[in-house]
DNA sequence: ACAATATCCTGCGAGC
DNA sequence: TGCTCGCAGGATATTG
């Protein structure tokens, strides 16, 4: 599940492979991840243009092309942007292939297709529906403490649902708010409302770290997440409570467990997650 | 405004 | 062996 340390990692490897590259060509074999414009308006736009630079903004890639064009993609639960040969053997559900001048491809891969693709002009980026209203990224100084505790006062809802929630901080997804809140010793269906200034305190601090930890091991490859060279991270190896279900707490020695929360799955350790 | 739930999609494993 | 069911979850739409 691409979050904000996956989506950081293919932003530095596809950095180091396309900034400079200019798309010669595309196939697009799935016109449903594009989200806009029409294909044959992407294709026309499309070919020409150079890639000038790679941004992240939470869970968003956002490719700076020449003629300041802006292309943004989503990988959402299952998507891969990668650079391959042009010789290696095209995968089911690859959904969309760009020609570099250099002869090799960038390709988009998505098994379970929501992931998805806009191309707009410099200034349309409003267009493109969540990006324009994410809260602040968590490991910039912008985020701050008062924010967080902002977020969380007088909000009845569960605050792994608010650390979910795009609007408040950008980037974090299931898998780090499970292990954010272990880290901090919160326990996942606590109200927002109820937490004490100590226990923001620690949110905050767990946020940035276990964050930086995942950019720092490239990410976490449960199962399908590859970087922009198609390599899997670490970050799997150093999980407490995610998919480890049974497992001891190394805290508490309870076991952790897993129980269900908006649909999602919430794992934590029931011993010393308050 | 807020909070919770349904929806999209495909592959896999469990259970019968 | 082959079927159904549940699960995986990011973001948006819908409901209360």
């Amino acid at each position: 599940m691409p979050e904000l340390p996956e989506v950081e990692t293919v932003k530095r490897t596809l950095t180091e492979q396309i900034v400079g590259r200019t798309v010669t060509g595309i196939t697009i074999i799935q016109p449903s991840v594009i989200r806009c414009p029409a294909p044959a308006g992407f294709t026309q736009s499309i070919i020409g243009k150079k890639v000038q630079g790679i941004r992240r903004r939470g869970k968003y890639l956002i490719l700076n092309l020449s003629d300041d064009y802006t292309m943004v993609v989503h990988l959402r639960m299952t998507g891969q942007f990668t650079v391959a040969e042009r010789e290696t053997p095209i995968k089911k559900h690859t959904h969309v292939i760009f020609d570099l001048d250099d002869g090799r491809h960038l390709r988009f891969w998505d098994q379970r297709r929501f992931g998805c693709i806009w191309l707009v002009t410099k200034g349309a980026l409003d267009r493109i529906g969540g990006l324009m209203t994410l809260g602040p990224e968590p490991l910039e100084e912008g985020f701050t403490i008062d924010i967080l505790t902002k977020a969380v006062s007088n909000r009845q809802a569960r605050i792994k649902g608010i650390l979910l929630d795009q609007h408040v901080v950008a980037g974090i997804g299931n898998i780090y708010a499970d292990e954010i809140l272990y880290n901090s010793a919160i326990h996942p269906e606590r109200t927002g409302a109820s937490l004490t200034m100590d226990e923001i305190a620690r949110l905050f601090t767990s946020i940035k770290y276990i964050l930086a930890q995942g950019v720092e091991h490239r990410g976490t490859s449960f199962s399908d997440y590859v970087d922009g060279r198609g390599q899997k991270g670490s970050h799997q190896n150093y999980l407490k409570v995610y998919q480890q279900v049974g497992k001891i707490c190394e805290r508490c020695q309870a076991k952790i467990e897993r129980i269900k929360q908006g649909g999602r799955s919430a794992y934590h350790c029931p011993g010393c997650q308050k």
